[in-house]
DNA sequence: ACGAAGATTATCT
DNA sequence: GATAATCTTCGTG
């Protein structure tokens, strides 16, 4: 059961297992998926950078506290991204979805982002895969993974050769919790954001065959 | 009604 | 790498 999986495990395995998973939306355009390439864990109350530091609680993070596989989808910047709530309830620990490969809509997306100047481009971003998807609003948001228009596929997809872990993008702290090495990728994959050009590897995108 | 916060993006150098 | 533009949500009055 997909609570489970996101209960037993510590969040920042569950961060690493989800690389190769499938994210399926069935939205009203057709039924858009891809597979998730780059995460971020967030380790709630002691971790600095997260949402739920020092247990602030708000209704923009209350799907954190949520059981794990809960939906949570917050603004900034005017962006919608795109987290799975991890722990039991009360634990409000979460991962970040910061990278998709599309597989299925491809178009769909592109006509959802139509000035992204590359295919690559289209998902390569936590903002810019919500924007793909045709996501921007929070109806999703405190619902979860197994029952809504949103699910994610945890016994198939595809298997990195190796996983990168660098530190976190984008989060305004100093000290060890800025450098913790809690962002995953999948070594050499082109969806990958802010990932080097020269490191790109165009055969196979970074998976075994 | 207003203001602040913010896990970004696009577009430069 | 730096910078500007960005806009929704929520807390306060």
């Amino acid at each position: 059961m997909l609570q489970d999986y996101f209960e037993q495990g510590d969040t920042t395995t569950l961060a690493r297992q989800l690389l190769g998973k499938q994210l399926f939306y069935h939205s009203p355009a057709g039924v858009l998926s891809g597979y998730i390439v780059e995460t971020e864990a967030y380790l709630g109350e002691l971790d600095r950078a997260a949402h739920a530091f020092a247990g602030h609680r708000s209704p923009k993070n209350e799907a954190l506290y949520q059981a794990g596989g809960t939906i949570y989808i917050y603004t900034i910047y005017g962006q919608y991204l795109l987290n799975v709530s991890t722990q039991p309830q009360g634990v409000p620990q979460g991962i970040l979805i910061r990278g998709l490969q599309p597989h299925l809509g491809q178009a769909i997306m592109r006509q959802h982002r139509p000035h992204a100047r590359t295919d690559f481009e289209l998902t390569n971003g936590p903002g810019k895969l919500m924007a793909a998807l045709g996501i921007q609003d929070l109806s999703l948001n405190l619902q979860n993974y197994t029952d809504s228009a949103l699910t994610l596929n945890l016994t198939a997809g595809k298997r990195p050769l190796k996983i990168e872990a660098a530190s976190r993008i984008g989060i305004g702290v100093q000290g060890k919790w800025q450098a913790a090495p809690l962002r995953f990728y999948v070594a050499h994959n082109p969806f990958v954001s802010k990932i080097p050009k020269r490191a790109l590897n165009l055969e196979n995108y970074g998976w075994q065959s």
